[in-house]
DNA sequence: ACGTCTCTTCAAGAAAATTTGAACGAACTG
DNA sequence: CAGTTCGTTCAAATTTTCTTGAAGAGACGT
């Protein structure tokens, strides 16, 4: 991944001096968004126009970043979607021109609305369920095997619980409230304290 | 992927009745875990160990998932260098047998500050360097070019602040105190207020 | 000390994802 | 209404990641 190592080659050696901070800052908001399961390239798009004074165009996006003008196309795409760039026109021009959304805490915001939400959420209504198919199996069960099944519920009641626990704190925190990781730590092992081998 | 669904074949049909909810709940967790960056199957095993009330060798995780002695080896490996899982031995026994940790709160934990803290104070620290950066450039611009040298360093402030703040309540987190979103969103576009649109 | 049983490591193969160039289509200009 | 200029989409190609079977290392019992 030539990304800034690439600059100072291309156009002769007309790169601003400015350019390689800039894409030192852009790379690593790349990698704060690869991590956090987004293209690595949104995050240095976004950068670039988040830094720059005026909305830029997809040649200009990929002429600083050397990527071809589909990759370019294709993140900002997402990031459009995403709410974390902008469309915008200028009167004499024929491109389009991308500024950058500048609040970080809407973007953030958003993504844990539109993302992380759904994701506990679903992981919540899938212990949900299978607590119920565990409760229409115990009947049908073995005595021996009952304790087995008990044991289960125990541990995915605690799930769901820490689930639920989870999506109420992330709504907390879309909602810019206060959030106490306490509740998290309440739902931990109260009882069963069976494991103090090591 | 036939991991729920490979589930009444192998060993005959002597699956017990409760299989089928503790692989769903399994497979909940490993989309939560790959979603968050681990290997799917961490997620999964760490789900089967925990609704477990026995300690687990190898051989039965791998015959409950459907899994290669090596996935499950590499997977439980990670899972005990993240402190997920222990293994603890029986007197008789020659196997090494795994147990979940229970507490999820202390996981949560471990992986805020082991990993999502780095990250962010990397994050951190290449803006700062950045910014030194562009300090140092700055005096080597033309005046033209100094208004957007300036712009970026305002910018890039931004974002070091915004990393060091993230930082700053990771760190909270990881602590179990409050944590008050509100602190982002006040380093956002106090003045550049352009974007108040959805 | 040898053979056996386990777990781990490794390299090859498979699967998944990213990347790219080209084709398509829309929008403007002359 | 042609001729351009852009932007997007698509499928092939590349890279990366995951999976697997086999070989290797360690430990135990005889």
């Amino acid at each position: 991944m030539p990304s800034v190592a690439a600059k100072q080659e291309e156009s002769s050696n007309s790169e601003p001096l400015w350019r390689e901070a800039e894409l030192h800052a852009a790379d690593a908001m790349g990698r704060l968004m690869e991590f956090w399961g987004f293209r690595r390239h949104m995050g240095r798009i976004w950068t670039i126009l988040y830094l720059s004074p005026e909305a830029m165009t997809t040649a200009a996006l990929a002429e600083t970043l050397q990527l071809s003008s589909s990759a370019v196309s294709l993140s900002l795409g997402e990031l459009v979607r995403w709410g974390a760039v902008r469309k915008t026109w200028r009167p004499g021009e024929r491109k389009d021109f991308y500024a950058a959304e500048t609040s970080v805490w809407k973007l953030l915001r958003r993504v844990y609305e539109r993302r992380e939400l759904n994701l506990i959420r679903e992981a919540a209504e899938t212990f949900a369920d299978a607590q119920r198919r565990l409760e229409e199996a115990r009947p049908r069960v073995t005595p021996n095997e009952r304790r087995r099944v008990d044991h289960m519920r125990k541990r995915l009641s605690r799930l769901s619980a820490l689930t639920k626990t989870g999506e109420r704190l992330v709504g907390l925190l879309v909602a810019g409230r206060m959030i106490d990781p306490g509740a998290l730590r309440e739902i931990d092992d109260p009882q069963f304290d069976e494991g103090r081998d090591s």
